[in-house]
DNA sequence: GGTTGTTAGTTGTGCTGTGCATCTTTAATA
DNA sequence: TATTAAAGATGCACAGCACAACTAACAACC
């Protein structure tokens, strides 16, 4: 991984020291979390105000969580991100992908930094969001009024429209869904979801007919509901990854 | 990005100095690439030969071609793995697309160390390895050859599967392959890059609908063959990213 | 210069899946 | 008991694809 041309560079500010001995300046290295969920029929992702102090980058701005890699806290990347996320929601165990890393001389004004960036998707119940005391402020933001126009810190816009762009990608051919929702659930509440994250209405037939030929879920019995006919209680079989279909959604009309 | 807690932390080893100034350990970050490409009916990857100096990590093994990222030469990570690129092939302007990022404390005996890995699909033809000099060995192997038992340097084997797995997974629905080949190519040499990568056969009638109707092609008139019918000879559209075709490539028999 | 072989490219057909609509089941409520 | 509303099943027609058989164009060989 390293040339000996690299390693021969002397740096002048961020110093390195190693065994082997050596010495030239290293970027920065975090991980940010694009943690979604589906409250009250929207999507939303959580984010944290920065402080207003003015030695810190984008004072008052809100942002991605996130933050510098603890090389003593945390054994790998992935940990990172459980890390900031239990910080943040106190959710243990949520559907954690990586997204991608942005890296760049000029995305943080405090120099060459580099980020590795996670979405999690959780389920709006099971959430306790950590609030005051030193920790930053953080709040759920529909990801609809989101979008458009608003300014986050450094490139988390970017990094934010790259998450909802893979999410709303996946969801078109994967059971990604059921991570947003509460085992058990039913057939009903996850079209719900399906729509949500879709933003268009999905077929009720051809949606059960697909779920359940991809042979994801497990019954576990009518559960109850506000009224009419009980519908039927599902878990997955997996939780460890989603389910892939051989298709797309996909609407006749429209392609 | 950064709290207030892990500003505070104070590092023993690797030192960071900015402005304002924070002082804590930094980890190293590198950048790897896993150069694709297709010679001799057979998927071939680019791998470097390690120095033989028993004071680097992993001595004589085979591995990705990379390293740190360079903060003075490095606009971003992109650059990076295109400078990487350059360097080891001589192609300018190839396929490039984000891997994913590895990084924990163990990967690297150095020390706790993130890589960006990218991959880049080049055509066989027009490829001028950098051997010699200071410069590393470089050599082609058969990805056939090395998935199965070969060790790589450091979690190079992990990044090569990864690697392979996406490629295989998205050439089911994508006009990738058509980055491994030279402009123009020919629908039947498209083909055979698609069966190669696949592994697999793929028919003949149903490649040549499909790829006609996904529009990204632009006939460029006959090409001269070795012998028999003269056949079409074809260029992108747009080279700058695949087409996403609506179904995957499947046989009747299996799933 | 016909004959044969090989590769390029087309045409045809049966089947599967799915989009869309309608119908049935179940239980709560009046 | 009638009504309502949601859960879930059934039916149908059309599009697309896998598979196979076909035609077209050129080379090589006798």
């Amino acid at each position: 991984m390293a040339t000996k041309k690299d390693l021969q560079r002397s740096g002048t500010k961020r110093v390195a020291a190693a065994t082997p001995p050596i010495a030239f300046p290293l970027p920065f290295t975090t991980v940010d979390v694009v943690i979604f969920t589906v409250r009250s029929d929207a999507l939303e992702v959580l984010l944290v105000q920065r402080p207003s102090d003015k030695n810190d980058p984008c004072p008052g701005m809100w942002a991605l969580p996130g933050g510098f890699v603890n090389i003593d806290l945390d054994a790998d990347l992935q940990g990172c991100a459980r890390r900031k996320l239990l910080e943040k929601t106190g959710v243990k165990s949520p559907y954690l992908e990586q997204l991608g890393s942005w890296g760049s001389a000029k995305r943080d004004p405090r120099g060459w930094s580099a980020t590795h960036a996670y979405f999690a998707l959780i389920s709006g119940q099971d959430v306790e969001l950590a609030k005051g005391a030193n920790a930053a402020d953080v709040a759920w933001f529909k990801v609809e009024d989101l979008l458009p126009r608003t300014r986050l810190a450094f490139d988390h816009s970017q990094i934010l429209h790259a998450a909802v762009d893979r999410l709303r990608s996946k969801v078109e051919y994967t059971s990604l869904p059921a991570f947003l929702l509460t085992e058990p659930f039913t057939l009903p509440q996850l079209q719900r979801t399906y729509e949500i994250v879709l933003g268009r209405p999905v077929d009720k037939s051809g949606f059960r007919t697909r779920m359940l030929a991809a042979d994801f879920l497990e019954e576990v019995g009518v559960v109850e509901s506000d009224s009419n006919r009980p519908p039927m209680g599902y878990c997955l079989k997996d939780r460890s990854s989603p389910v892939v279909f051989p298709r797309t959604f996909s609407p006749r009309g429209g392609d």
